[in-house]
DNA sequence: ATCGTTTATCGTAAATTTACGATTAATATA
DNA sequence: TATATTAATCGTAAATTTACGATAAACGAT
C-alpha cells in the first residue's frame, strides 16, 4: 500500500468501512455481543470468556474503541467496557440504510 | 498470527466477521453501493468510477466475491458484476438483529 | 511498605492486506 | 489473420493485523 488515496472516498464511505473494519473478527464480535448480553459495564473478566491471551484482547478493545465501538471507564486496577452510543448511532445511520438499499437492489437485479 | 484459534468462535461469529472483513474498505463500499445504484449487472466499468488501478479494483471484486457478497459473470470479453442474494441474505439475518440487538442495549447501558 | 491483581503497552514474529505495473488469456473487431 | 480490448493473475513492496509473552503502571489489600 505505497500510495493511499482514500481521501478519493466520501465520508460516509470512510466512516462506514472504518465501523466494518473493527467488526471484521471474530473476537470483536463476541465482545459486542458480550457487551450486549450483559448490559452493564463490563469490568476486565472479558478475557475469561474468549480463547485468547489478555494482551491480544486488550488489543480488540482497543481497536473496538478507536472505531468509537465501545467506551472503557478506568476504575480502579480495573476497566469497566460498555457499547458506545455513538458508534451504534453510526452502524443505525450508515449500515442499516445501506443494506436496506443493497436489499431492494438485489430484488431488481438481472442475475 | 502463529496460531489460528478461530475454531473456538461459534459460525455465526465467523460468518458475520467474514462479511464486515469485507466490507472493511472504502473502495469496497464504493463498489457494492455502485452495484445498489446501478440496479442492474455492470460489465466492467466499475474501474472509470474508482481511483484505483484495474488490478487494484480486480481484487476488492475477488474479495467481496469470496465473501459471497456480489457474483461476476463472464460475459465475452467483459465481466458482469452484480450483487448476490446470498450475501445480502446474510447481512439481513446476522447484522440486522446484531445491530438492533446493539441498540436496545445500549439505551439500558450504564455509562 | 510490600505484595498481589488488573490491564495497557512493548517487542517481536508471522500472516495478511493493499497497492501497483506487467503479463496473460480470451474474445471482439478491423 | 492481425490487432485492440477487457479483466484476471503474477510478482513484488510496503503497511497493517494478529498473536504471544514479558514488562510496566496503577491501585487495593495486607
Amino acid at each position: 500500500m505505497a500510495i493511499t488515496k482514500a481521501k478519493l472516498f466520501n465520508t460516509s464511505q470512510k466512516r462506514t468501512s472504518e465501523l466494518m473494519k473493527a467488526l471484521g473478527h471474530p473476537a470483536r464480535i463476541a465482545i459486542i455481543e458480550l457487551l450486549a448480553e450483559r448490559e452493564t459495564c463490563i469490568c476486565g473478566d472479558i478475557t475469561d470468556e474468549l480463547p485468547l491471551a489478555q494482551s491480544t484482547v486488550s488489543q480488540h478493545l482497543k481497536a473496538l474503541k478507536k472505531a468509537g465501538i465501545i467506551q472503557g471507564e478506568i476504575d480502579g486496577v480495573r476497566t469497566c467496557y460498555c457499547l458506545s452510543e455513538e458508534g451504534i448511532e453510526d452502524l443505525n445511520e450508515l449500515f442499516v440504510p445501506l443494506i436496506k438499499n443493497l436489499t431492494t437492489a438485489t430484488q431488481k437485479n438481472c442475475c
